[in-house]
RNA sequence: CGCGGGAUGGAGCAGUUGGUAGCUCGUCGGGCUCAUAACCCGAAGGUCGGAGGUUCGAGUCCUCCUCCCGCUACCA
């Protein structure tokens, strides 16, 4: 399993999709623990590619386009620069932050897949599914709704009714409508090309089930579960025109499957890299000696401990994973994190409100890291972590043993004298903390390693507290230069043992000492330090958060509350159901302003003389709080000509003007298209 | 509906093959005063989501149930 003898490591984190910014569920699920893993082997001295870059293609993007009146290209090109630049900020270390829109991306995919054709492992099918004839578009389940057959509920989804909760199929729908264009879909036939994971059952049953017995129970139980249940074969290709363009004759306006050309990223990325750095790609890839690692968050597991193990098994000159992370969900303050619903901490905002502060996100983060189960982020339990741990335990020991070093000797490490048990005890202990801590992460484990490393700064503190050179430099001169050498010793080991967490405060403690980076094996010694060299009292590694930061945190979370509440469309119940017949009684008409003005002494009412095609009349209205009577002039309105006329302070109106009411009673224009003639009826 | 993960003192988490329930933070009390009102020691606080069962003995195994999350809408 894990015991073996890597060469080198290609570590992979999940690729952010590029229609949206970062946020702290990101970090926490799989960038923090990813990255402290990675700087963990570097220090180690191994040979690690890690990669990741924007997942640029899919359905989602191309709404998110739709709806932002852009072009695919253009949402991704701002996401992928916006996400890159928080990375960068946030202080990740990847190898290479690339993106699947690259050029290298499109031709390893498109070649991906060329070379799976040619070796005969897709099926081709050709189905009938659901096409909006107004869109173009070939529809997702999801996107089509109408009345399910079970229950009657209207807004049934095309995979799946809320309201009976049956699973369906979305030509099993009663009136099935595009979510796109509101227009009922036709069906039309369409071919695609199926992976047949079914082949690969057994194999992933051997590979997974008996090989892997050690993978985190929520990945093992997640493959369990879709294994057990059976596999199909899954279509690898779309009905798109974002994405990569299939590479066979006759698939024009087809794209390979956002999920088969995403972990291709992974390789693509590789491949800059290496070409960069003038090293082969394959060795990454394709050399039994290297060791594949994917961070990922939950929602990701089916991909990538099943989809894609088959898939690169299928090509056949590939390394598979050998562990796969994955971690589960981080909530905020008791709330899931909705990018739609703006409820996140976004890690560019964090940025701009807590500069400096990198490390403070990554010890919250990977302390609370979602590892078992579902976690919550609450800002309050940040500050603490920043004052009761960064600073009173960590931060405080090292200015302590700096602080004490100067007032007594000047600011030169002392020399050590004889070892006294207790002093012994501690450079014992402090041996065996690296071990400890590297046990954890090597099994993923990054609360517990994070509180080893606390555990080593407590041990310091209290060896302080225990020693009390305060006191007897008042007797025994020497007896605290050999305390001192020890804390300073433990200081060293801090700033070894902290640099896969906590780098920037590692290499803050590193400055003080005058240490140079120090590999992992260092971690342990107790001469890091020699006798004489001057260590500085340099800035404080963490400060205080102050409540009134934290408060302001929370303050913007609850404006978001709001604002969604507000935003929330709260329609009006609806009314009591008319026959057609009551519907015909009315007399709609498109009509034209031909004048308009206030009505005097009045602050709600202005008076239109409308042309309604069958003739010129004056209507009143109450709509001057949303409307000037200027702008309303040769407007196209609709109009309610039959409407019993009627006396307003004191000027008969002769119909009604339509307009659109929310439940806060604001007005909105409703407005025919131009070309409507005057008179033209509405039904 | 089904499947997977989770439910342990106020908060966040450990609990390996079943053998008197632990850790960090918070709270309370004490000590110390070198240090960012920081540090050290001690105490209180849990019938381990609920109900049954297996066992000499269950947080740990079995059955049923409840709740949260995912698989399952622009979310790792």
């Amino acid at each position: 399993m894990s015991k073996k003898d890597y060469k080198r490591h290609t570590i992979t984190a999940a690729l952010p999709y590029a229609n949206g910014p970062l946020h702290i569920g990101h970090m926490a699920g799989v960038y923090v623990p990813a990255d402290t893993y990675v700087r963990y082997l570097r220090q180690k001295g191994e040979d690690v590619a890690f990669v990741c870059g924007s997942d640029e293609h899919g359905v989602a993007i191309t709404l998110r386009a739709r709806k932002e009146g852009k072009t695919p290209q253009q949402v991704v090109d701002a996401y992928h620069e916006q996400i890159k630049g928080s990375f960068e900020a946030f202080g990740m270390s990847f190898d290479i932050y690339s993106r699947t829109s690259s050029p290298t991306h499109h031709a390893t995919a498109s070649d991906f897949f060329k070379t799976l054709y040619d070796k005969g492992i897709f099926e081709e099918e050709a189905s009938k599914q659901f096409f909006d004839e107004k869109e173009g578009q070939f529809l997702a389940d999801r996107y089509i709704k109408g009345t399910c057959p079970n229950c009657g509920f209207h807004d049934a989804y095309g995979d799946q009714c809320e309201n009976c909760g049956s699973t369906l199929s979305p030509s099993e729908l009663i009136n099935p409508k595009s979510m796109l264009s509101g227009e009922p879909p036709v069906m039309k036939e369409t071919k695609h090309w199926y992976f047949p994971l079914d082949k690969y059952e057994n194999w992933l049953k051997d590979w997974i089930l008996k090989e892997h017995k050690e993978w985190k129970p929520n990945v093992y139980g997640q493959c369990k579960s879709w294994l057990d249940s059976g596999l199909r074969p899954r279509p690898m290709t779309r009905d798109l025109d974002w994405g990569i363009p299939v590479p066979l004759d006759g698939a024009a306006g087809k794209v390979l499957y956002v999920w088969f050309d995403a972990p291709i990223g992974y390789i693509s990325a590789t491949k800059d890299w290496a070409e960069a750095q003038g090293k082969n790609w394959e060795d990454y890839w394709k050399d039994s000696e290297t060791r594949l690692l994917h961070f990922i968050g939950k929602d990701n597991i089916v991909f990538h401990c099943i989809i894609f193990p088959s898939i690169l098994k299928a090509e056949g000159s590939y390394i598979l994973p050998e562990n796969v992370p994955a971690n589960e969900f981080l909530n905020l303050e008791s709330n899931k994190i909705s990018t739609s619903r703006n409820w996140a901490v976004w890690l560019h905002e964090y940025l701009e409100d807590f500069p400096g502060k990198q490390d403070v996100l990554r010890y919250t983060l990977l302390a609370t890291a979602p590892e078992t189960k579902d976690n919550d982020f609450t800002w309050k339990d940040f500050q603490a972590r920043n004052n009761n741990e960064l600073v009173a335990i960590l931060g405080n020991f090292v200015n302590r043993a700096i602080v004490l070093t100067h007032k007594y000797f000047d600011g030169k490490v002392p020399e050590i004298g004889e070892l006294q048990p207790i002093d012994q005890q501690l450079l014992q202990d402090m041996a065996a903390f690296p071990g400890k801590i590297g046990a954890s992460l090597d099994a993923f484990r990054f609360r517990e390693a994070l509180g080893g490393l606390m555990d080593a700064a407590r041990a310091g503190n209290k060896y302080l507290a225990d020693t009390e050179p305060w006191k007897v430099i008042k007797t025994d001169r020497e007896r605290v230069e050999t305390i001192l050498h020890v804390a300073l010793q433990i200081v060293a080991n801090l700033s070894v043992l902290s640099s896969p967490f906590l780098p920037n405060a590692s290499q803050a403690i590193r400055g003080l000492l005058g240490l140079s980076e120090l590999p992992w094996s260092d971690a342990g010694r107790n001469d890091l330090l020699t006798a004489g060299q001057p260590v500085e009292r340099g800035d404080l590694l963490f400060e205080k958060i102050e409540d009134e930061k934290i408060e302001q945190q929370i303050q913007k979370l609850m404006d978001t509350k709001a604002a969604n509440e507000a935003e929330a469309p709260q329609v009006s119940p609806a009314k009591d159901g008319i026959t057609y017949d009551d519907f015909m009684k009315m007399d709609l008409r498109v009509g034209e302003i031909l004048e308009a003005a206030p009505v005097p002494k009045s602050n709600k009412l202005l008076q239109f003389k409308v042309d309604t095609g069958l003739d010129q009349r004056t209507i009143l209205s109450g709509v001057a709080k949303y409307f000037n009577a200027e702008e309303m002039v040769g407007r196209k309105v609709l109009v309610l000509t039959n409407l019993a006329p009627r006396k307003i302070m004191g000027i008969e109106s002769q119909g009604m003007l339509l307009f659109a009411e929310n439940a806060e009673g604001e007005l909105k224009a409703v407005t025919p298209e131009a070309e409507a003639e005057n008179g033209a009826t509405v039904s």
